[in-house]
DNA sequence: AGAAAAGAAAACCGATCTGTCTGCTTTACA
DNA sequence: TGTAAAGCAGACAGATCGGTTTTCTTTTCT
């Protein structure tokens, strides 16, 4: 009963997921089941009873640690964010050279991302997509989480010595939206190499006024 | 009782919404209501209830015309889908000029829609999030109303010359989805105009293969 | 005008929803 | 080893879910 139901995919490999991570806690049990059935089924569509089960916990055990349904969303949008930034950012971490190299390289890690089993589109843009109208708890986290992408992005941008950092790293971050979408929605990685190619045709053109 | 509930943004005049639409029959009044709300609130967040009660129809009434609430969000998404089809195609045959103008124009139009307060998202992208895991209708949908817009897309490239049309239409694609989810997220219809500067540099590129 | 279809209102069904509460067992720590 | 916290199992509550059914009224078309 702790095994992934086939609705599921498996939890990743590569780190990118809270589901990757090994639970302790009758609380990381939760977050992580709550995490892999709440991106793989939806926010709305899953149910406390089936996380509880996937957890193997106790309802009384989940509202101990969170005050309701929201809080737990909450708690599940923020770990799996910190998860996934720490992944992204630590590949990209390891990418010696210039700034161009690592902002390319942006789009080799999500192709990563994007060509893993498990890959289910950004849990942002989703809870984002189910919360739209009321200025939610997902539509705040979704703007944290990409606050932390823009500011990464220009500094890139900055050590690159692009004119117009602000614009650059909203373009870029256009880039990476429409990679992630195009993706999930054509089941296809290779977009990831798509906008690859758009971003070194923007940073060519941006670069001009670089010193 | 037929008032627009706080929760929801007013139909729009533009006309890329159902809602927009005159109602005449029960079944189109159902349509409208369920488009509104399954687009603002949500499909699963949404029920029959609240549908039958904002379109002040019978429960009865809507079994009739819908054999089942995953019926209601297919023809929900096939109408949406036909309606901001008719009205984008529509806006941008009234460009005259070159394919490139064209091209170019998709996100003037873009524009239009994501500065109208109604703006929800896409449909399509929003529905694939809350149901991307089984191979649902919504994402069958989706890839039908993608494939309309590639089609398009095509044309124009083939219009222009570029090399690569296919990868074209990827990239532009690409392009759409991300302004789409920028848009969307930062309340912020300006990301229309980060892409449209993509796509032109983009174009320039890719043009040097035109005869 | 009269037949027939469409629609409204509301009761009703079983299942499921979020959330609470009560026992009992296991763990952890002093 | 004893005490306290943490956790499991499950019953329970009230509301809501999707969907069916019945009765009555309105519309529509010949």
């Amino acid at each position: 009963m702790l095994d992934t139901p086939a609705t599921c995919h498996p939890p990743s490999a590569l780190g990118w997921s809270l589901s990757s991570r090994e639970p302790r806690s009758a609380r990381d049990r939760i977050l992580v089941a709550a995490s892999r059935l709440f991106c793989n089924q939806g926010f709305a569509a899953t149910g406390i009873d089936t996380v509880i089960e996937e957890a193997g916990a106790a309802k009384a055990t989940l509202y101990k640690h969170f005050a309701s349904k929201q809080a737990l969303i909450e708690a599940v949008l923020e770990a799996e964010g910190e998860t996934w930034r720490a992944w992204f950012f630590g590949r990209l971490a390891q990418i010696d050279g210039p700034a161009e190299a690592r902002l390319l390289g942006v789009f080799d890690v999500l192709y990563d991302w994007f060509d893993d089993p498990g890959f289910y589109g950004c849990p942002f843009i989703n809870a984002v997509a189910e919360f739209d109208t009321d200025d939610s708890v997902a539509r705040r986290a979704a703007e944290l989480h990409k606050e932390h992408l823009l500011t990464w992005l220009k500094a890139q941008l900055m050590e690159l010595g692009v004119r117009d950092v602000k614009e650059g790293a909203r373009s870029l971050a256009v880039l990476i939206d429409g990679a992630i979408v195009a993706a999930q929605h054509g089941r296809d990685p290779s977009f990831a190499r798509t906008a690859r190619n758009l971003a070194r045709c923007f940073l060519e053109t941006a670069e001009t006024g670089r010193g």
